[in-house]
DNA sequence: CGTTTGACGGTCC
DNA sequence: CGGACCGCCAAAC
């Protein structure tokens, strides 16, 4: 996948959809396919994400410890959580359990 | 164009 | 285990 084109921001959404139910990404890992800017820059376009039309299952994207640490960010906390056990992931005290398991790295889409 | 702002990551203590 | 710091860098103001 060769997106490149939009701003970086457009980039992180895409990458965010593209990530299949069921499996989680990390910030980390998006900014190191985007090869760009830093786990920051994806955190703080996900926060943009929700102002936006596009769904983007800012759920499915933790931090490199596997925590739910953009929780707070929803309209009810305990929402990311909801969803994505809603999928299958099992969270336990704001952990996704079998992180390494469920983790899921952008660069899937290349193969 | 300088300053502020982050849903991170890693290190240090 | 958790708090304090620093580095990262695009976008909004």
């Amino acid at each position: 996948m060769s997106f490149r084109a939009k701003s970086y921001y457009e980039q992180v959404y895409m990458i965010t959809e593209q990530i299949p139910e069921g499996r989680v990404s990390t910030y980390g890992a998006i900014a190191d396919y985007l090869a760009l800017g830093s786990a920051r820059m994806v955190g703080y376009a996900l926060g943009q994400s929700n102002k936006m039309n596009m769904p983007v299952p800012a759920h499915r994207v933790v931090n490199r410890n596997g925590e739910l640490t953009g929780r707070g960010h929803f309209k009810p906390p305990s929402m990311m959580q909801k969803l994505l056990e809603q999928e299958g992931v099992k969270v336990k005290k704001d952990k996704v359990v079998d992180f390494k398991e469920l983790f899921w790295h952008p660069q899937e889409l290349d193969v």
